[in-house]
DNA sequence: TTAAGATATCTTGTTGCCAACCTGCTGAAT
DNA sequence: ATTCAGCAGGTTGGCAACAAGATATCTTAA
């Protein structure tokens, strides 16, 4: 037992063990750097880590606090219902705020993904999910303008895209494959979602076809927090 | 542009930009401080943060260089294949490697998710699975006595579950309802996947159900380096 | 007695210095 | 000419001393 990564190991299975409850005051540096005989600095960089991983929080002159953890909501990754209809069935109050709608500059893999030319005009739209004031999720979707024509002025009023497929005509739409991975947010997610700079991200990318014409509406990039969820697949 | 934070984005974007190779020499700590106008300290835990996160290593007295990405393996996680045959479908070389195999404790979750009376004996099989080597993910079974009578001897050569299913009379299985959630590694779990303590791990938990009889026979807990893979879904 | 101020002490946060290490240069000895 | 020890300068790594904030206690004056 003597470096940061032991000394973790044990503060956080006290944490979750219930040894120390939410708001709790945890020993501070100095206890813990002498009874594990470590030097104050590796006790400091261990609870450095677990604020950042949003278990603690740290007060100068006070101390070092166990963080209330949020409740986590089971979320169904897998079927083509929307993210709103989602949470509707689970009876949350979710609301959807529009944060950003511009023309982004050419990349490979989003003009590949929708099938379209590079000289095609592509609009990025963003939306944060927010459950009680809380954000847990954006979404991002790239939409080009070949198909909706006034996706410049439309853009900033979307926050449900299945509503703005009817309304431009799509009725019925099916996800090509998606694939997931884990990312750490950038600062700009991080102030959007309002979390600390280790809370890793759960990236879902998919593509949305219109059934009728089997072309490519949206490219689609949704960023969870990982730890507002459990996810159900 | 004044914090950690922000020194992580710019140094992340750089290395997955293509502006530093891998094994490129990376600015040196006084370069950066500088150039960024911030005290040492700052650049020291941004380089720092990206070790544990596996994009940067660093040697005293020499520097800080770009750290060689592994290849990403698509993994479909859907479907009631076995881990094995996804592999194999993949063409890759995979090695299961038996690590452990014990009696656990009561644990509410795990009882009764086996349905088992608290009083049960339930064993923990571990297994590493290696792919050129390289260890990519724990899979811990939970198995109850009451189902394999002689799981405590069979438990450690056991390296495919679903095979010892069929040398124990059972022939089709299907799976439960399976949860995804995002933890970080254990020292433990850290030194059997040989990775750094900030690569998160995706973890899948899920129930196996024998078709014929409907008793629970397995309860399965995966970890998999979210480093290594991107999944599909 | 009470209230306000000073003080001591404990907490986390920051900074700067020195150690350990590597590399390349210089210069003397062979 | 060659070799090698020594030195200088740059790198990461570690630590101790100091700063800043919070709180309780003691002191003193009204």
């Amino acid at each position: 037992m003597c470096d940061k990564a032991a000394l973790i190991d044990v503060l956080t299975s006290a944490i979750h063990g219930g040894l120390y409850k939410p708001n709790d005051k945890l020993p501070s540096e100095n206890e813990l750097a002498d009874q594990f005989k470590v030097p104050r600095m590796v006790v400091r960089k261990a609870y450095e880590q677990l604020q950042e991983q949003g278990l603690v929080y740290a007060r100068q002159g006070k101390g070092s606090y166990v963080q209330e953890s949020k409740l986590r909501i089971p979320l169904i990754l897998t079927g083509d219902v929307s993210f709103t209809e989602k949470m509707k069935e689970l009876q949350y109050e979710l609301i959807t705020k529009n944060v950003f709608c511009e023309e982004i500059s050419y990349n490979q893999k989003i003009f590949q993904a929708l099938g379209i030319d590079k000289h095609d005009v592509v609009y990025k739209i963003g939306r944060l999910r927010m459950l009680d004031n809380c954000p847990i999720a954006i979404h991002i979707s790239y939409l080009p303008q070949s198909i909706f024509r006034e996706i410049e002025t439309d853009g900033h009023q979307i926050t449900s895209i299945f509503q703005y497929y009817r309304s431009s005509g799509f009725e019925k739409f099916t996800s090509t494959e998606s694939s997931l991975s884990i990312i750490f947010p950038s600062v700009y997610e991080r102030n959007l979602l309002n979390c600390s700079s280790l809370i890793p991200l759960l990236q879902l990318e998919a593509g949305c076809i219109d059934v009728k014409s089997g072309k490519v509406l949206e490219y689609s990039r949704i960023l969870y927090r990982s730890d507002r969820f459990t996810y159900v697949i």
